[in-house]
DNA sequence: AATGAATGAGTGTTCATTCAT
DNA sequence: GATGAATGAACACTCATTCAT
C-alpha cells in the first residue's frame, strides 16, 4: 500500500458527502471520483459497482451504530440510565458526523431493504432494551417495538428538525432533555396499552 | 392503442405508487405512463417536468396535511385534545394511503428545500400548537420545534416501522396510546429544560 | 368562411416570422399556432404537414419573384435598365418584408431541393437577362449563371450584411449604387473571360 | 463492437458532413456518431453538446479564414492585388472542401449571434480592407460594409451557385475573372457615392 | 495499479401528427 | 369546423461500467 494509502478513505468521505447532499442517486460516479481526486476506473478497484459502494458504507455505519447501542445497553444498568446513554450516542453521532447521518436516514429507505432480515440494527437493539425493562419488571408489558418507535423517533426526529434548520446548536446539549422525553414517553405507551 | 382520457388522475395515483416504491430518481417516466396506461408524452400536458410532478404531488399532499392540522388547532381546545386529534389525523392518513405517507416520508428530502420557506408545514402547524399552549401556561415555557419533533418523532418514527414490517395491523387503534406517549414526551422535554 | 376568414393568412405570417427568427426546424408548430392565435388541430386544415407549411411559403414567395423579375425583364430595355430594376425590386422586397427575406435566404438550403427542378428561379430570369445582352451584343459572352451570380450575390449579400447589422437604414436609397455595381461586375467579369 | 481511438476528429468529419448535407438541426447525433463508427456517448467526452459542437466547428473553421484573410491583407499591397488573392483564397477553400464551406453557408445564421460580437471576422477584415483602400486614395471614399457586401457578395454567390448546380468545374480558375468583377464592382459602387 | 476514453442502454423531454368530442 | 388532449417515435444527453494503454 504505497502510493494513495488514502485512496479509499477518500473516496469513501467524499461518497458520504455526496450521497448526503444529492442522495444516492443524485450522486454520479464522476462527481465522487472528482471529489476524491482519484480516476472513475479507480473506484472500481475497492468496490464493484455504486450500489455496492452506498450499500457499504450504510452497512458500516449501521454496524458501528448497532455495536455501539449494543455496549451500552450491555454496560448500562436500568432502562433510565441505558435510554439516556442510547439517545446521548445518538446525538454525539449526529454531531460528529451530520453528513453521515443524513446519509443514513436518507439512504436507509433504498437500502435497507437489500440488507439481511435477521442481523441485528439499531432499532433491534433498542427493542431489546425494552423488552429487558419489561422482563425486569421496571416497565408495564407492551410490544417493544412500539416502544422503541418512540425513542427512535424522538431524537431521529430531532435531527431531522435539525437538518432541515428548524432546532439549531449541536444536538449533545440536548441529550438529556431528550432522554427523559423518550422516557417519559414509553412508560405512557406502556401505561396506555 | 386506444386514447385514453382523464390522463392526469391516474398518472397521479400511478406516480404516487412508483415514487413510493422505488423513489422520485428510482421511478421513470416510462414507468409511470405505463402504470397509468398513457403515453409518456400524455405526461407532459400536465406537467412540465418529472420533478415538477414529484414537486406538486408532494406540495399538494403537503398542503392538505397542513390544512387538516390547522383544522385540529382550531376546533380543539387544550394542547391533550389537540395532540390526540392530530396524532389520530397522522394514523388515519396513514391508513388510509400508505403508499402517500411513505411517498412522503421518502421525497421530503429532495423535494422540502425547494418549496418555499415561509409557507406554513405541518411540522410548523404542531409547533405553533406547542406555542399556544406554552402561551396558555399548560405547558412549561419550551422551545416549540424541541417539542414538535417528539410529537412528530412518535408517529412518524412508528409509522416508519410499520412501514418496514416492525408494526403491524392499522395504526388508527394505535393513536390514543401514541398521543399520551407524545403528550408525556413533549411535557418530560419542557419540565428538563 | 364566415367565422376567422384570416385565419390562414394569420398563421402564413406567424409562421414566417418564426421560421425567420427561428429556422424550420427551430420553430414548432405549436409556437405557429400560439402566435398565430389558432389551435395546433386547425392548422392540419389547412396544410397537410409543417414541412408543406414551409414549402408551401417559401415557393409562393419564390414564385412571386420570380414573376416580377420576368415583368421586369419583359418591361424594360437594355441590360442596365433591367440590373437597374431588378436591384430595385430585390431591395424593395427586402424594405417591406425583411422577415420575409430571412426566411428565403434561410429556407433556401432546405427547400430548394424539394422544388422541381425545371420550374423558374428568380437566378433563372437573372440568368436569361444576361443570355438576353450578350444575344443583343451589349455584353461579351458569358456563361450567363456566372455572371447572374454576379448580379446576385451583390444584392443578396448587402441584405445579409444588413440582417446582421452590418448595414442599417432601409436597402432602396443603396438599389442604384449597387445596380451600377453589379452591372461594372459582370461587364469586367464578361471582358475577363 | 470494437474499441475506437481518436474519436474527436473521426466525429468532427462525420460532423462537417452531415451538418452541410441536413443542417444542424436536422443531423441527428445519431446519424453523426454512426457515420464516425463511435457510440453516441464518446461525442459528449469531446463536447458538451450537439450546439457547442456545430458551434466549435463553425467557429475553428471562422477563425482559420479570418486569419487566412489577415495574413492576406498583410503580405500584399494595393486593393487590386488583396482582392484577387483573397478571392482566391475563398476559392480555393471552397474547391477543398466543399462540405466545409456548405456547413459555414448553412450555419451562419444559427451560430453568428451566438459568438462574440467583438471578434475579428473574414467579413471585418475585407471591411477593413476596403477602409485600408480609401485611406490610401485608392478608392473614393466610401461606406466599408457596403463595398465589403460587393467582394463577399460576388464570391460566396458564385459559390453557391456552384453548390446548387448552376456552375461547374472547380471554382479557383474562377478566381481571376471574380475578382475582378469584385474589384470593378466595388470601384463603381465607391464612384456612385 | 491507475487512467480516462469509449461504450451503450437508458433517461427525461419534445413535437409533428391524429382524433374524440 | 375547430379544439386540445393524447400519441409515439424520435431526440439530445447522462452515466455506471469496461478496458486498452
Amino acid at each position: 500500500m504505497p502510493r494513495s494509502a488514502g485512496a479509499k478513505e477518500k473516496v469513501e468521505r467524499a461518497a458520504i458527502a455526496l450521497f448526503a447532499a444529492r442522495g444516492v442517486d443524485g450522486a454520479s460516479i464522476a462527481e465522487i471520483a472528482n471529489a476524491a481526486g482519484v480516476s472513475q476506473g479507480a473506484l472500481y478497484r475497492h468496490y464493484p459497482s455504486k450500489e455496492a459502494l452506498a450499500a457499504g458504507l450504510f452497512d458500516a455505519a449501521y454496524r458501528r451504530t448497532t455495536a455501539g447501542l449494543a455496549a451500552l445497553r450491555a454496560s448500562r444498568v436500568g432502562l433510565a440510565a441505558r435510554i439516556a446513554a442510547m439517545v446521548a450516542h445518538f446525538c454525539a453521532l449526529y454531531d460528529r458526523d451530520p453528513a453521515l447521518f443524513r446519509f443514513m436516514l436518507i439512504a436507509q429507505h433504498d437500502i435497507l431493504p437489500a440488507i439481511a432480515e435477521g442481523s441485528p440494527t439499531p432499532a433491534w437493539v433498542v427493542e431489546a432494551t425494552i423488552a429487558d425493562a419489561v422482563a425486569a419488571g421496571e416497565l408495564a408489558p407492551i410490544e417493544p417495538a412500539a416502544a422503541a418507535a418512540v425513542v427512535m423517533g424522538v431524537v431521529l426526529q430531532s435531527a431531522t428538525f435539525h437538518l432541515y434548520g428548524r432546532l439549531s446548536g449541536p444536538l449533545s446539549p440536548r441529550a438529556p432533555a431528550l432522554a427523559l422525553a423518550a422516557l417519559a414517553g414509553v412508560r405512557a405507551l406502556a401505561e396506555a396499552a
